[in-house]
DNA sequence: CTGAAAGCGCTTACAG
DNA sequence: CTGAAAGCGCTTACAG
């Protein structure tokens, strides 16, 4: 059934009709064929537009974008750089981001950087040797140097989810503070009082850096015992020894885990199960909400992104300053709680 | 903390320099910068060559490809057109053709057609306007019809798991005959006589329907009792009917459910919970795993894609026809079974 | 309402 | 080894 094959086929450059080929055809000038295409059509007779359009079909005629692009307009591309494109939050904003774009005209360019500082920085040349009108960036790392010479350049640039530190630059998101006081609210109501909580390395991302601050604050102002671990691939201690010690430590407290966002709620579950927790009695919740989440135990709770409309934010944002659109769009989104049986206790 | 808002910045548009700057600062003419960034690089002095590069420093020069390809090559863009952008299969398999791609110099446009054919259709277009120089289609339809203008233009196409019944096409997916083959003899090894095989609308896809097929065949020859139902949002009758009904019907018999993908492994897992169905005692297992499969109930026995692979595959087809590359690659790939507690009577 | 002409940023024979 | 010139497919003042 397996086949390793090396295809025998030559291949044919794709040859397609040209301006000129339709406006021959047209018996008129690639000037009139050119408006024909363009915003100007109004100004043909209807004569001149009808044998246009009939010769365009004849020759099954498309015009050339990256011609097109060279003279007038832009490129009419844009860029989304996610730092993981498997991460289901970056597959949401993109289909929102995507929508948004064509609905404008603007075809989407997608890359992946992986979490890696060197293929973003290739990425981010490559993009702009398309000549993208401006790119969303999920940004991974810290690339002050790199983005300089970016926003020097006047490209537009909106930053998704990661601050850096740039306050000239936009950035789209959770609403982070609002967020943590949602999670730690409804676990202190469902009467948890000692908090562990799993991020990633917060020094890669403003987000993270906020969401853990607040966590502190706040835990604070509920009285709850809060202590907080980082999850990775390396991470010191693991996830497990992690879990299990803060449970020991609160075994007179009733203790919840919050996860700061998908990865980690999927590892902190995969957690709780090589240590036989039950979800509930040891409550959990995670930030982004998951299609799985209520076929884990009894449920996971979780804060629900608007991901989405994170995504159609960007892209909006982004396209305001491309062309006179007035898009409305907010920077910070607040999520929605969605209670399961992670959160109850008894 | 939401705020809604209109940037009020004005866009100053990016204005990069040019290769007759370059030339001009250099000292030297066009021709000699663009054999610099070219593959003629070598038949320049190597004192030009010094001037060429400090000159293209300065000016931080980056070659439009808009041009480039305007002239000489092609845009070194490919299309990727996905059916359901949510679906871990189409992102696992993104991810693969996107590092084969960038690997040999082409960047990567993709799409989702939301499994909408008129989508489809504009989207077939607006690359092809972009002048991509292949495209790899997880077809949505029956597009014989759409498909047919891009094949005469001898634009290079690669299917994705869905054949159209075009034997020109190539198609790189899955061995489905032998992933429904490995799936109904663990079943048998397993105990289970009768089987429900939970699919989609099989009129729209071919791999569908071979497996379909090949589950009807196996199953005979395997002597178990086998049923079929189709998942979907109108689907009549409705999942968890059609579930209760195959295992009242069978209550003598050892039953299991066996899902054609990972929409339906989903679908059917609510099901089961919805039901309160345990797994195990009730059979279960799907083809493609997912990073939760483990989590749910003891576990889920699946057939994982190897979905790289398959990625990496589709763009390896692709590439060998625009280049003289001989990539190896192959068209049918073998899934590998997981077996964990969803298929473990006792 | 229509068109001749210059030019977008690059490449590629063709001469030296 | 190097460069002048034509041209890729389009748009856009500028004239009629």
């Amino acid at each position: 059934m397996l086949a390793y094959t090396v295809l025998p086929m030559v291949f044919t450059p794709p040859t397609r009709a040209t301006l000129i080929e339709v406006a021959r055809l047209a018996g008129t000038s690639k000037t009139s064929v050119s408006r024909f295409f363009g915003p100007e059509r109004d100004k043909l007779s209807p004569t001149l537009q009808a044998r246009i359009e009939g010769a365009a079909a004849a020759l099954d005629y498309r015009p050339n974008l990256m011609a097109r692009s060279l003279k007038g307009s832009g490129s009419r591309l844009l860029g989304l750089l996610v730092a993981d494109i498997r991460n289901p939050y970056s597959v949401a904003v993109m289909h929102g981001a995507e929508m948004l774009c064509r609905q404008h005209g603007y075809a989407l360019i997608v890359a992946n950087t992986d979490n890696d500082d060197a293929r973003e920085q290739d990425l981010l040349d490559a993009l702009d040797a398309y000549r993208v009108e401006g790119v969303i960036l999920n940004a991974t790392g810290l690339p002050e140097r790199q983005l300089a010479p970016l926003r020097d350049r006047a490209l537009p640039l909106v930053l998704l989810d990661r601050d850096l530190g740039l306050p000239e630059l936009d950035v789209i998101g959770l609403d982070d503070e609002g967020a943590i006081d949602m999670a730690l609210d409804h676990l202190h109501a469902k009467g948890y009082r000692a908090v562990l909580y799993v991020g990633e390395a917060p020094e890669r991302a403003s987000s993270r850096r906020a969401r853990l601050e607040r966590f502190e604050a706040r835990s604070q102002m509920l009285a709850m015992a809060a202590s907080s671990v980082i999850a990775g691939k390396d991470a010191e201690p693991t996830l497990e020894v992690a879990i299990e010690a803060f449970v020991a430590r609160h075994s007179a407290t009733p203790c919840a885990v919050l996860a700061a966002n998908g990865n980690v709620t999927l590892a902190v579950a995969h957690a709780f199960r090589a240590l036989g927790l039950t979800m509930g009695p040891v409550g959990f919740m995670g930030i982004d909400d998951m299609p799985w989440c209520a076929l884990v135990g009894p449920g996971i709770t979780t804060l629900a992104q608007p991901t989405e409309a994170i995504g159609q934010a960007a892209a909006a944002c982004l396209l305001n300053r491309l062309m006179p659109l007035d898009l409305a769009f907010q920077y910070r989104h607040r999520p929605t709680l969605i209670a399961r049986g992670s959160t109850q206790r008894i």
